[in-house]
DNA sequence: ATCAGAATTGCGCAATACGGAATGCATTTT
DNA sequence: AAAATGCATTCCGTATTGCGCAATTCTGAT
């Protein structure tokens, strides 16, 4: 069985059901009784149980006898998550249109705590390309979109961050050093951009803008992720044209380049996801 | 709800769960446990281990005490759902831009047995507006791209559905006569469009077309919904160009107008979803 | 401070979900 | 053609698990 730290509240049969619905999602296609039973480490007929318990309401869908796979209720469900319901509406024309221009994967991002969370990406069709699960997430400091968002709060807020993740290492190029990191992000913040040079993943690299609300908050990020040596700088200006679209959506009016209108970026309260 | 055949394999707890995740679905915002329990007439203690062993999952999410929504799970698994994505992917852009274009709901259909199932869509930015919920499911002779579906087999395959089905009424509208529904469907068939005329709900107006890929095989629907009163005829080259626009992403090679090249369409195997 | 009202947690018990065994259904092997 | 293999699926007695009551903690309002 699998033992959970100390006594959180833990139901065996639904801890079950997560490790049956993530062996499904790891196949695109059909999957046999027999390779979920496996992957799990289920009896076949517990396994064989549950899956029918939720195939009773639309969470798996058994094509031809002994094929299952995951059921359009999550489809359904995963439509009505509401987080950043309104943004992602408004950027997914925008986003669709930048990732045909420029041939590379567009991800929109929000923030959660300390990570910013994937919830919307637009894919091109080519056959080598970046591929962020949506739903997943990845801590700030790695990420272009994330050291944007640390910059928001200053260089304290920056040591604040560092201080509670120990700014943890992903590869050769991370940002460990505080010091270093509250340079880049706010330079990366006064330029309106940053980038991210294999800083979370080896030969990926991004390019990164925020997006504001009509209240000049912060709602979003969005950033495009290419294979290091095709990313072109000449990208840039056209993702900070479609951040800006999306945030003229959102009823932003854009500031005089120069000056900083009024955004109170010190104390910007975290949308929780 | 969806009374399945009485098969006996049922769990409690998942049962309990569906119902919870669905009456957390009902909601916009973040719901109390209270709301949760009374909704779902689950006992406050039950509803709450339930949903703490959810949110260890990730499947909902816990945003100040006593406030539960949604998780980020949902949103990746929905993602997983493999349900016609590579249609949905090449159908986006072009749902987005028709959109656009006429300022109403764009819906894309696969086919489920004898129902259509919604499994993408884009909504303009209007207040009042067409909203499928995505997974969900309609009949085949109450929806435009359904009738056309129809028409794929014939009238043959149009009677053995109505035998299998009863054609149910859903509104003042429903052509719930075998003879009507044929002749409806054999001349949209042949048009290459078809109407909703408040068949399936009062008020609605649909136009819709077919999608086939690089073999012929009819793969998906794409459907305009509007108000009835706003529904001009004026768009339905436009529906067509664009279902044809993302038949050519899929390698359709359109044939010329007049004759039928080589689509067997007597008996399409139905893509099980 | 005091006090509701609600959200949590602990606990003993009965219903529940478990998994071994039996059955059924194809496909392959002899 | 018959037998055997490999699965999926169903059955069923039983130990485990999840249940709901009740007690406790928490939150926010008076």
């Amino acid at each position: 069985m699998i033992s959970s730290p100390p006594v959180q509240t833990a139901i065996q049969v639904i801890d079950r059901m997560a490790r049956l619905l993530d062996a499904m999602a790891r196949y695109a296609e059909p999957v046999s009784l027999k390779y979920l039973a496996a992957d799990t480490g289920l009896h076949p007929s517990t396994a064989h149980r549950i899956l029918s318990a939720l195939a009773r309401h639309g969470y798996v869908e058994r094509v031809e006898p002994a094929a299952w796979q995951l059921g359009a209720k999550l489809l359904e469900l995963g439509h009505r998550v509401h987080v950043g319901l309104d943004v992602r509406r408004a950027a997914r024309p925008v986003m669709d249109r930048l990732c045909e221009e420029i041939g590379e994967s567009v991800n929109l991002t929000l923030r959660a705590g300390d990570e910013v969370i994937y919830v919307e990406r637009a894919t091109p069709a080519r056959a080598i390309r970046v591929e962020q699960v949506i739903g997943s997430r990845a801590p700030l400091h790695v990420t272009a979109v994330g050291k944007l968002w640390l910059a928001e709060h200053g260089p304290a807020g920056i040591a604040a961050y560092a201080r509670r993740t120990g700014l943890p290492r992903y590869t050769r190029n991370t940002l460990t050093d505080v010091q270093t990191l509250t340079d880049t992000a706010l330079v990366a913040a006064q330029r309106g951009y940053a980038l991210d040079d294999e800083e979370a993943e080896p030969g990926v690299g991004c390019i990164g803008c925020l997006i504001r609300d009509a209240g000049g908050r912060v709602v979003a990020g969005l950033s495009v992720s290419a294979p290091i040596e095709r990313r072109q700088t000449a990208w840039i200006p056209l993702v900070q044209e479609a951040a800006d679209r999306i945030a003229a959506k959102l009823g932003y009016m854009a500031a005089a380049p120069a000056a900083d209108v009024a955004a109170p970026a010190s104390d910007v309260a975290v949308p929780t996801v």
